[in-house]
DNA sequence: CGAATAAATATGAAAAGGAATATATATCGG
DNA sequence: CCGATATATATTCCTTTTCATATTTATTCG
């Protein structure tokens, strides 16, 4: 078969890379009995706890309406709390219980161990660039985005 | 905020690399009338057409009974065509439509002007160097998941 | 201050995705 | 060649996600 254009156009080598490599990992989250939603919620507070709801949904790449579900499940299982903003009262600050937190400690070390598996083909300085690649990425697009919505409004 | 774990965790990166700049293409594709997979589906068969559905679900990071449906709303909407696998029956080729065709022509310009102005910032060397990172971590990282199949497989 | 506007979260209906399994066809070992 | 096993796709049922919008609280401007 020739090339296939997907096979050297970068959203699909972005895509293909995240969904593969996540995969693994995910297959080990259930393990830790987390769905990748609230795996993301957790690791996030765990970083610094009481972030909104809206916080949330941005770190963990997910729409509001969503994280506002994830948030109601989680709270069930007894994994978080919700507790009304502290400045704003519109907001809704999120914590993780002391069972959240225990459930997302050995997700964590797993999550390390399996980073350190996939990176150990590189070497660290090659590991070093290829996150600060991605962080370029990010940052890049990210104020492209804003443009974007600018030119939106605009019109 | 000290540094949050997920802010130098690479499945983390790619995650919200490949997020936010699709987001940003996907945005561009519903004026073409497409959804994501649907755009895969079209993208993937102008380069080759007569894909099995199984191809089309591992192309697509889709699986297997969710390309299915995928692949009945695109015929209905007339976009592609089913037919028995010519040499094994159990499977279905798939062909674009000359519809299907047309459709994707416009949004296959707009992907290639979209990656040209998300590299335009960097150089053709660092573009490189950048895919070339991402299909070795794809490559390598293939090979890693069937490690693990064989692993799951013996116990 | 108060009405209008904006922002944060929640809700409801509809669409999409996934796991498990059914069905049809191929392949393999005897 | 035949039965057992494997593979490709479809189907069913259930969960998750999304879109549009409602609700509550903030902010802005007269």
């Amino acid at each position: 078969m020739p090339e296939r254009f997907i096979d050297d156009y970068l959203l699909y080598l972005l895509a293909r890379a995240s969904a593969q490599i996540s995969g693994q990992f995910h297959a080990r989250l259930r393990r830790h009995g987390l769905q990748v939603p609230e795996w993301r919620v957790l690791a996030s507070l765990s970083s610094g706890d009481g972030l909104t709801v809206g916080e949330l949904a941005a770190i963990a790449l997910l729409r509001q309406p969503t994280m506002t579900k994830t948030i109601d499940r989680m709270e069930r299982a007894g994994l978080v709390v919700r507790r009304p903003g502290a400045a704003d009262r519109r907001q809704v600050q999120v914590f993780a219980t002391p069972a959240g937190r225990r459930r997302v400690r050995a997700a964590l070390r797993d999550a390390k161990a399996h980073e350190a598996e996939v990176l150990s083909r590189y070497g660290a300085d090659e590991s070093a660039r290829l996150k600060e690649m991605l962080l370029s990425l990010i940052e890049r697009t990210g104020a492209a985005e804003d443009e974007e919505k600018v030119k939106a409004a605009i019109r």
